[in-house]
DNA sequence: CCTCGATATGCCCCGAAGGTATCAACCTTT
DNA sequence: AAAGGTTGATACCTTCGGGGCATATCGAGG
């Protein structure tokens, strides 16, 4: 069986040509030496080197031996610096799942810190909304989510990113579309309304409710994403009200109106992860996620 | 210092995630396979390994060391087999030289009976003319030769593969070039003449001196190589000598009779080869040259 | 023929790895 | 809640193999 201090020693005498100088370069005597090489030829039942009076040649097989040993020792030495980078999180993958409207708020901002803080760390994302997010926390599908609350499962660690006011989303020609002041839940009461489903998308849909009172008659379409809510508003189906930053989406034909009775932090998105992870890359990325971001436009 | 023995028992704990099992797949206990672990761990100064009640699970870097491990187990087990194939010369490489005329004859077979001796050698091919294939031979540039005698070289071993007539070469349009009967020398002293150059190509300008009487004032060109003069015979600047096998060259405008003074092994063509060569793909290809060929066409 | 350079061989010692027995922690089961 | 079972860790012993030192052997060159 082939060691690596077999193919160490080998390497030493086939580069040196000589076992004296080999063994000096191997820190050991000359004796040693030359009885692991003749071990070695015999275990391969090879002849690898030629010893004659003026020191010694290698045979073909030799010279093929040497460059695969050569190349085992590189493995060997590159094996456990690699282990050690990424024991380190200096290098290694972090996979984030993120839910499609954060795609066009924080999304951006966020692979951005993680590119300065962890440079030599891949992230893999995955699109995905906060139910599927937080099963992928626990399954070890993800490392790290950017979801809605609540997080109710234990063991889950959450730093909100970004809390933000509902606004009112109307078509470009509605008549709110021109004026300057906030629209008010008293004025919606006569809209055509789209609302969030309310068990596909439980948090909008609370949310909503919290805010304006909206009749059953009122509501022309109900959706589970923002993004098909703010499509059906371009495409003149009535009123809705969704995240600020959904204005950096940029839906043709869609104004957006402040919300009179909109807290500014009325819609909250948190970076969510397993406290118990064992991913060194996501640690050294965390610090990063503790700390809320301006949404900004989408990434290109 | 990573070994390959603490590399086999990482991969079978990280592949049965389990050290009994592991240290089953290993023929040894469990006890010396967990110390072997730590170790490894230590030297590393990672955790490859969480150890949870219900067995053991993979850290990122024990997931990546894992990898790293395996790959190295394979080359550490390739090695030592490609080393044997070598030595075998059943896998290898040949490093043939050949002289430019050789090439439209003898060379296409020489390399199919290799390619059929021993399939997985590899067949490296350096035209050249004799001399530098005998010194080729002597600094190890080449295994062996297809080159013209003398070879005084001692250590030299060589078999004939093809020896043939040497034949008239003359211009499409020559008045020989219709007949069918042979040219005798006699009939030669009124040609003009393309003659071998006596230094660079010795072995023909003595071959033709001894056969035919060439008068200094018939000499209209001197070449070194058989391609320069049948090109010169095929734009009608003369006749010339050339072995036989010269016609598989197809050279446009030149038609060849036989010369009468000629006789049937005139010209020769061996296969050299240094007797102390350790070259095991050799070896093994040397009953294939030692057996004379036919000429043929040249190879496509 | 002798000497010198280079590799091989004999003999001893030590360290590292494996085996057996046992411990410690944790989970399950009754 | 206590007992038993599972799983990995620790203690102690033995053995095997690698390395060092001294020396033999072999071939080349003066």
């Amino acid at each position: 069986m082939l060691t690596l201090d077999q193919a160490r020693a080998f390497v030493a005498v086939a580069e040196e040509l000589h076992f004296g100088r080999a063994a000096a370069r191997l820190h050991m005597t000359q004796p040693p030496l030359s009885r692991q090489i003749q071990k070695l030829e015999k275990t391969l039942g090879v002849t690898l080197l030629l010893r004659e009076p003026r020191g010694v040649s290698l045979t073909a097989a030799g010279k093929a031996f040497r460059d695969e040993c050569h190349q085992l020792l590189e493995l060997a030495d590159r094996a456990p610096r690699r282990a050690q980078l990424i024991a380190s999180g200096q290098v290694g993958l972090i996979r984030l799942g993120y839910t499609a409207a954060s795609g066009f708020s924080v999304l951006g901002a966020v692979l951005a810190r993680i590119k300065e803080a962890v440079p030599g760390v891949a992230v893999e994302l995955h699109e995905m909304v906060t139910s599927h997010q937080l099963e992928g926390l626990r399954n070890g599908a993800i490392d790290v989510g950017l979801a809605r609350p609540p997080f109710d499962l234990e063991d889950v660690d959450s730093a909100p990113l970004l809390t933000e006011p509902l606004v009112v989303a109307v078509p470009a020609g509605h008549r709110f579309a021109g004026r300057g002041a906030p629209v008010s839940a008293e004025e919606l009461r006569h809209e055509s309304m789209i609302m969030y489903s309310p068990d596909q998308a439980e948090y909008f849909s609370e949310l909503v409710a919290g805010l304006v009172e909206v009749r059953a008659d009122q509501v022309t379409h109900t959706a589970a994403q923002i993004l098909t809510l703010v499509a059906l508003v371009g495409s003149g189906h009535g009123t809705a009200l969704v995240p600020r930053s959904t204005q950096y989406l940029g839906m043709p034909g869609v104004r957006m109106l402040p919300l009179l009775e909109s807290p500014p932090d009325a819609v909250q998105l948190h970076a969510v992860w397993l406290s118990t992870s064992t991913n060194p890359a996501l640690h050294r990325a965390l610090p990063m996620l503790r700390e809320p971001v301006d949404a900004g436009p989408p990434m290109q």
